[in-house]
DNA sequence: AGCACGCCGACT
DNA sequence: GTCGGCGTGCTC
């Protein structure tokens, strides 16, 4: 009988991926959840791993045995371990590309490889191994070092090392270190204490300063202590060994703590609010798991029942955990909840650099917390206990991940709460369709939260139809209508609002005269302009070229085309002479974006005019009116999402007016005023939406009805790529054909290509299954792509899959 | 993926 | 005869 361990290795990829059996040495003591290095492959390549479970075990064949240990305690837990082989089946990733996810990069090691010369080699060795011999002859280096000056170094370096004449020192360091102070205290008497002070003051002064300060305060940290008194770290510590100073080693943590000092105020809850927050309660109560969607209009203080709901768990002795959207709306948020809950909430957001990350991740798992408030990978914060998990703006697309893994922290979040017995509250104005749908047949519960807090009534909103402004001459991008209303601001001194519904965060060039676009070398796309650094570059790959002013093939002027802010700028400018207009686009993003924000509220400058990055975010007082420029050019996209996508955008800028106490009113021009998606998006009739596109989704097949999931191969030969794609989705059909698939209303759609076909040399070609992704369906794909990346025809090839993927 | 093994052609 | 090219198959 052995000790064996089952282990996740690094360096799988998703073909090979799964628990390999290793000996654990007998005095080695390893238990699930520890980080490990092995040796791993022919090569015996030396990886990480992480242990899944340890048992008593014969061995019936032959092993390699663990090598080190890289922790000393678990790193993750039985439910964490569960969560990350869940994922690797829902996400067709790896078991390391779900930990990345779950774990915060500070607890990452990295692995080096520092080789040294022992000895002169004796003899004549062939020239490319004396290459590696003069370089380590000069000093140690690392493996990548020698492996640029020879790519065959490894073969090579075993072979010296075999012969004694050079070594290795592996080691393993973490990007962020723990953290520690010492808390040091006399441990003598106070008399002693007293005495050993004035014989000090006199003969070192410092020494002095620090006895008596620790006299005055007490136990103190050695960070404070050298810091107020100037004392030598190295004497605090040989007084410790003397056994005058007690001193014992703490953890600190790297993160702004604010205490409550201010007492928050008492939150009085309406009617409303109040009985969504029984509701709630009660199912928490329940310990049953469940999801409750709360829908509610802006403003209709959905923040106060989460923060009562909190206060409530935590005088319960429960936790919970409240994720909002990766949107600069945030530290209002933060803010609040630290007022309320001070050292007992962990703040994470974008901000926090990896150590701060880190240590926040540490004060979680150790329990010092109770409430977690966060952005999308706040879902995995080790908090034990939880009550509730909170996803505020359920509809935002930054809740899902867009690297590998591509977790929704919606789908991570009913995880847990169904692993953990909570609930999940869903708050939104405009859920998902697929939220809708549930709460509305009852899988989930509903509640509604229908009146405005301050009681303001929504804004008045209006369809101007475009192409009667065409037929009255009118080809500007403003209609008469705006126009006017426009007018009346100005004259109010009220602020508007105009929103281009364009993706405008990047800047095309055009030449006018021969209609050249400059394009990616590596990628299907046309390169964008970026101001900062006057170069055209590529958002795919990263390329970039030095910006010409002129065409390269027919000599002309660049002109921008991009979002068209600057040209709806213009004929402002001409509409309106020497009023001041605020542009906000490619050129004005991250920091910037929120300091305009800032100097429009500031400034009350008459006009911000923008694309999508002003359709979120602060709410201003003054703001009276807001015009929507082209309300169609979201719509008619080829994508299932397209009008929830349009209704939502549309309701969020409608509801930028009127947030203060003036009534506040909305234009949405288009040149289709008939469609119902924008009619509803006027009248802010979300339940109308829904009924009609649930029931588009149904006949059409596509989510909540069925799953939709996407199996992309990419190479750098398109025709290969194209074959492979056929071949696979043959196989797949044939496969669906067999009787345990047959009755799964299973549909096989493609090859297509990718909607950017080349990034960086690769071409991408989809393949779309329809229907329930249950757990067979899911193992079969799983199958089918381990298969595929097996066969020797596919070796340039790589293969992966999604699905239901909101963006 | 990454690495060894193995089987063929260009050199000492 | 041997060095090194790439095709093939496995990873506890």
């Amino acid at each position: 009988m052995a000790q064996i361990a089952k282990i996740a290795i690094e360096n799988a990829v998703y073909a090979i991926d799964k628990p390999y059996d290793y000996l654990v040495p007998e005095d080695m003591t390893v238990c699930a959840g520890m980080r490990v290095t092995v040796p791993f492959g022919r090569g015996n390549r030396r990886s990480e791993g992480m242990v899944l479970s340890v048992q008593e075990g014969a061995m019936d064949r032959p092993l390699k045995a663990v090598e080190t240990v890289l922790d000393r305690e678990a790193q993750l837990s039985a439910e964490q371990i569960r969560l990350a082989l869940w994922m690797c089946q829902r996400y067709f990733c790896t078991f390391y590309d779900a930990l990345h996810a779950i774990l915060p990069i500070g607890l990452w090691y990295q692995h080096k490889e520092l080789w040294h010369l022992k000895r002169e080699p004796e003899g004549e060795l062939p020239e490319k191994e004396q290459v590696l011999v003069s370089l380590l002859r000069e000093k140690d280096r690392e493996l990548s070092q020698l492996l640029e000056a020879q790519p065959k170094a490894k073969a090579m370096l075993q072979k010296l090392e075999q012969q004694g004449i050079v070594s290795c020192a592996r080691a393993s360091n973490r990007r962020v270190s723990d953290k520690t102070d010492w808390r040091v205290a006399f441990a003598i008497t106070s008399q002693e204490a007293e005495e050993l002070t004035r014989d000090k003051m006199r003969r070192a002064p410092r020494q002095g300063a620090a006895l008596s300060f620790l006299l005055k305060n007490g136990e103190t940290s050695l960070h404070d202590l050298i810091y107020y008194t100037g004392v030598q770290r190295k004497w605090v510590m040989k007084m410790g060994e003397e056994g005058v100073f007690s001193l014992c080693e703490q953890e600190i943590f790297r993160v702004p703590l604010r205490p409550a000092q201010e007492k928050a105020p008492q939150i009085q809850l309406n009617d409303e609010q109040q009985a969504a927050y029984n509701d709630i309660l009660a199912q928490i109560h329940s310990g049953k798991p469940g999801v409750t969607l709360l829908q509610g209009v802006t403003g209709s203080g959905k923040t106060e029942v989460y923060i009562t709901l909190a206060q409530k768990l935590l005088q319960e002795g429960r936790t919970a955990m409240i994720l909002v959207p990766e949107i600069a709306l945030t530290p209002q948020m933060m803010q609040r909840f630290s007022l309320y809950f001070g050292e007992d909430v962990a703040l994470l957001h974008s901000g926090l650099g990896i150590a701060q990350r880190y240590d926040q991740y540490k004060r979680i798992r150790q329990g010092l917390v109770k409430i977690v408030l966060g952005t999308r990978s706040a879902v995995f914060a080790p908090i034990d206990n939880l009550g509730m998990i909170v996803l505020d703006e359920e509809q935002e697309g930054s809740y899902e991940s867009e690297k590998s893994p591509c977790y929704h922290a919606r789908d991570i979040a009913k995880y847990r709460c169904a692993k953990e017995g909570a609930w999940l509250v869903l708050g939104s104005a405009t859920p998902t369709v697929e939220t809708a749908y549930h709460a509305r047949e009852g899988n989930y519960r509903l509640t509604l939260l229908r009146r405005r807090f301050n009681q303001n009534a929504l804004p008045g909103v209006s369809l101007v139809d475009m192409r009667q402004e065409l037929r009255q001459g009118n080809y500007t991008s403003i209609s008469h209508p705006l126009y006017e209303e426009i007018q009346k601001n100005l004259e109010l001194g009220q602020q508007t609002i105009l929103f281009l519904n364009r993706r405008g965060n990047s800047r095309q060039v055009i030449c006018p005269g021969c209609g050249y676009v400059p394009q990616c070398p590596r990628c299907s796309v046309s390169l964008t302009y970026h101001s900062a650094n006057r170069r055209m570059m590529c958002h795919y790959c990263g390329y970039s070229e030095r910006f010409e002013a002129d065409c390269p093939q027919c000599g002309e002027a660049f002109r921008p085309v991009g979002s068209g802010t600057q040209r709806v700028e213009q004929e402002l400018q001409e509409l309106f002479p020497g009023v001041p207009i605020l542009r906000m686009d490619a050129d004005s993003v991250g920091v910037q974006h929120e300091k305009m924000l800032q100097k429009f509220d500031k400034e009350k400058i008459p006009i911000l005019l923008g694309t999508q990055m002003v359709a979120k975010g602060l709410d201003f007082d003054n703001v009276t009116l807001v015009g929507v420029l082209a309300a169609d050019q979201s719509l008619y996209v080829d994508n299932y999402r397209a009008a929830e996508r349009t209704f939502v955008l549309l309701t969020q800028v409608v509801g930028r007016a009127g947030r203060g106490d003036k009534p506040g009113r909305a234009l949405i021009q288009t040149y289709t005023p008939e469609n119902e998606v924008l009619r509803d998006a006027a009248r802010q009739d979300y339940e109308s939406f829904y009924r009609r596109e649930i029931g588009l989704r149904h006949m059409r097949r596509e989510p909540p009805f069925t799953d939709v999931t996407v199996l992309t191969v990419s190479g750098s030969n398109e025709e290969f790529v194209r074959r492979s794609c056929m071949q696979l989705r043959d196989g797949l059909c044939a496969a669906m054909m067999q009787p345990e698939y047959r009755d799964m209303g299973l549909e096989v759609l493609g090859p297509a290509p990718a909607p950017v076909v080349k990034v960086n040399g690769r071409f991408r070609y989809r393949i779309t299954v329809v229907g329930r992704c249950s757990g067979p369906v899911r193992r079969l794909l799983a199958a089918f792509m381990k298969d595929f990346a097996q066969r020797s025809e596919n070796r340039n090839m790589s293969i992966f899959a999604e699905y239901n993927r909101m963006n």
